[in-house]
DNA sequence: GTTGAGCGTT
């Protein structure tokens, strides 16, 4: 139940909180995993996305059930080269809901303080960043777009939005399958684990989208309001299945966008 | 069909 599935949170109770900076924005849980598996006992992995777009954010959060073997991690990993990006691993300093927390380990007192720092000050999403001037909203080009034309280009950006979701092959995967080792797997038997794992709590909703958003009721109502535009952005992404069967990132929030189900 | 300082979700 407290796995690695979209269930928010799983246990953070007891663990010890990475932060790895600097993935590429096709890196995902999976292809982290393998790599911090092998200095400890990994809880969870988190890659942030955006919200609307579903991208990764380019950073991630691994989480570790000891923090001696968060530590070995953090000296092993941190300024290693994957997917021919040097990532950055060092203890996270926040913890989820905001809350400093040392080492890694969340220092949340108790539920009430956690209660109190979230609960008030209802940001829409935590898109502000605690405040931080954050000034990114995550690239020059989006950036771009939103200070221009953004509802011109909005339906375009959609359309490469769904057509880079189910496209999901890129040279990063090639160079990485291809590779096939770590430094040292001591413990590669645990790789599978992971996916085993996601399977496990996606089993009620497999990875592998071979969705039925919405079976086109025999309701002359609906059928009468189909039409063919709406019919033609639905078929791609219901045959939107990766060549590798299941993509599955940290917490695949849904494959379909917000604006896709609204658009049913 | 991108981008690149940074701290997080049902």
């Amino acid at each position: 139940m407290s796995h690695f599935g979209r269930s928010g949170p799983p246990d953070i109770k007891d663990t010890y909180s990475l932060l790895v900076l600097n993935i590429t924005f096709r890196t995902t849980a999976d292809d982290l995993f393998p790599l911090f598996d092998k200095y400890g006992k990994v809880v969870d992995i988190f890659i942030p996305r955006d919200r609307k777009t579903g991208d990764s954010r380019g950073f991630a959060f691994v989480r570790y059930k000891y923090a001696d073997e968060a530590q070995r991690a953090v000296e092993r990993l941190d300024g290693r080269n994957v997917d021919g990006r040097d990532i950055m691993v060092q203890f996270a300093k926040y913890g989820p809901n905001a809350e400093p927390i040392q080492k890694g380990r969340i220092v949340e007192a108790s539920p009430k303080t956690r209660g109190r720092s979230r609960s008030r000050s209802p940001r829409r999403y935590r898109n502000d960043y605690r405040g931080r001037s954050y000034k990114r909203s995550r690239s020059r080009s989006r950036d771009r777009y939103d200070r221009y034309d953004r509802d011109r280009y909005r339906s375009r950006e959609r359309n490469y939005r769904r057509r880079s979701r189910s496209r999901s092959l890129t040279p990063d995967y090639d160079r990485r399958y291809g590779r096939g080792r770590y430094d040292d797997d001591y413990q590669r038997s645990r790789s599978r684990s992971f996916e085993s794992v996601k399977f496990y709590a996606g089993s009620a909703s497999p990875p592998r989208r071979s969705l039925s958003p919405r079976r086109p009721s025999p309701r002359r109502s609906e059928s009468a309001d189909e039409s063919p535009v709406k019919r033609r952005e639905r078929l791609p992404l219901s045959r939107s299945v990766s060549p590798r069967g299941h993509r599955l990132d940290s917490r695949s929030p849904s494959p379909y966008s917000d604006e896709v189900l609204c658009n049913l």
